[in-house]
DNA sequence: AAGTGGTCTAGACCACTGA
DNA sequence: CAGTGGTCTAGACCACTTG
């Protein structure tokens, strides 16, 4: 009430984050509804509600309706991830861009990926194997699996042409992108594959992703030595 | 005007994404203005500007006053990545959390560190090494840079007893976080620490938070062979 | 200078979900 | 079933940014 000033979502969401901080609300406690702190900042409750949101989606609060808002009690750096399209990313360097289909077969999958999928009975995938070059020498090897089921229009796509990701990017949404991500020194074939010696530490990315729980493919790329991931957040 | 149904601004949200998919609007090109897609939809302006931010936010479409509303080119895959405080993850998979301090002192920075940090001159930096188990097995190797400008309360921090991580999630907060990730195959002196052989392939994660421009901390950490990080998105 | 997105308000109703 | 967050509306004004 005595504060007069104008109140900005961001401002309201600084000041609660500072009372998180501060230790006035500590992990674990319930926050007053939004209503009241509404009726405390002198501000419309939609206002409460957007200083929330951007904190809970930092992973500050959490929310659940009639329990009410709480501190996170186990505080996390969240990070925002983009994985660009190999040849954008490339190109964007001003580097030249290249692409080599390996392989590609139909072919039950491997329990690993059947499991990744939630498969249960028999089903054949389309796998294929490519590779990504920079500047003529090779990027990132890929090992991909594509839900037939999901997405039968794949048949019809000339892989050797385009690379699987970027139709799919382009012409199939997702709900759901699980997305894994470790270091592996790198086994005989994959190293002969890529030029570079057995045992290098390479960068593996894992991701699957899925339409309305279906799953539409699994990737499974090996960067180069050095390639590095940068988040910004 | 058809639409006699209720929208929401998901289905708001998936109408539009699937017109960008659909390539009714490609790549580059300008969406009508939110005023004019509220007429359309029969809904709020208010409902097409939430529908716009999750698009926004997922990398979908770019906003820009004056400018409209574009689809982006390069699409990207976006994904939200959690990091969190070592001691907390390990106990939440239910293993002993060990926590050992190996160095700590005040020094110049190496020019890396002074690079990252936007340093111009001579400035001191604390420099904290030290390791955190599992199980009592080495887990994360780390190696920290604090700005004692920034946070000069750290010196009286015992950091043979709290992680700085720990302390600094707690008590400073911070606008801005890069994060890196990229594989390396152990040296000598570090293979010893983690006690694994020289070579081996670990994921290294270097963060760098910032409060209002300010660096705050920067931090290597090496993890332990096989470990992954995950994302939700 | 003008166009377009961003935010704020006040109030209503909806939709979870915990007690 | 009742409490709390989530959404929607209509309208006003603001702030950025481009032509």
């Amino acid at each position: 009430m005595s504060n007069t000033q104008r109140q900005s979502w961001i401002d309201v969401r600084d000041q609660i984050h500072g009372r998180i901080l501060d230790s006035t609300y500590r992990p674990g406690d319930r926050l007053p509804r939004d209503e009241d702190l509404a009726g405390e900042f002198g501000c419309a409750r939609t206002t409460i509600h957007r200083a929330m949101r951007s904190l809970a989606d930092n992973g500050i609060v959490e929310r659940r309706r009639k329990a009410g808002t709480t501190v996170r009690s186990d505080p996390v750096t969240r990070t925002t991830l983009d994985i660009p399209i190999t040849r954008l990313e490339v190109e964007g360097r001003g580097d030249t861009y290249g692409y080599h289909l390996i392989s590609r077969e139909i072919r039950q999958p491997t329990s690993l990926i059947a499991a990744r999928f939630g498969l249960a009975g028999q089903q054949e995938l389309l796998n294929a194997c490519s590779l990504h070059l920079s500047n003529g020498r090779p990027y990132i090897f890929e090992n991909r699996w594509i839900s037939l089921q999901t997405v039968p229009e794949i048949l019809d796509v000339d892989l050797s042409e385009e690379s699987a990701n970027e139709w799919l990017v382009r012409n199939r949404p997702y709900n759901r992108c699980d997305v894994q991500i470790y270091a592996h020194a790198l086994a005989e074939t994959d190293a002969a594959r890529m030029d570079i010696p057995t045992g290098s530490a390479v960068l593996v990315l894992e991701r699957t992703t899925w339409i309305n729980g279906n799953p539409i493919t699994h990737v499974r790329t090996l960067t180069s030595p050095g390639y590095r991931l940068a988040t910004s957040g």
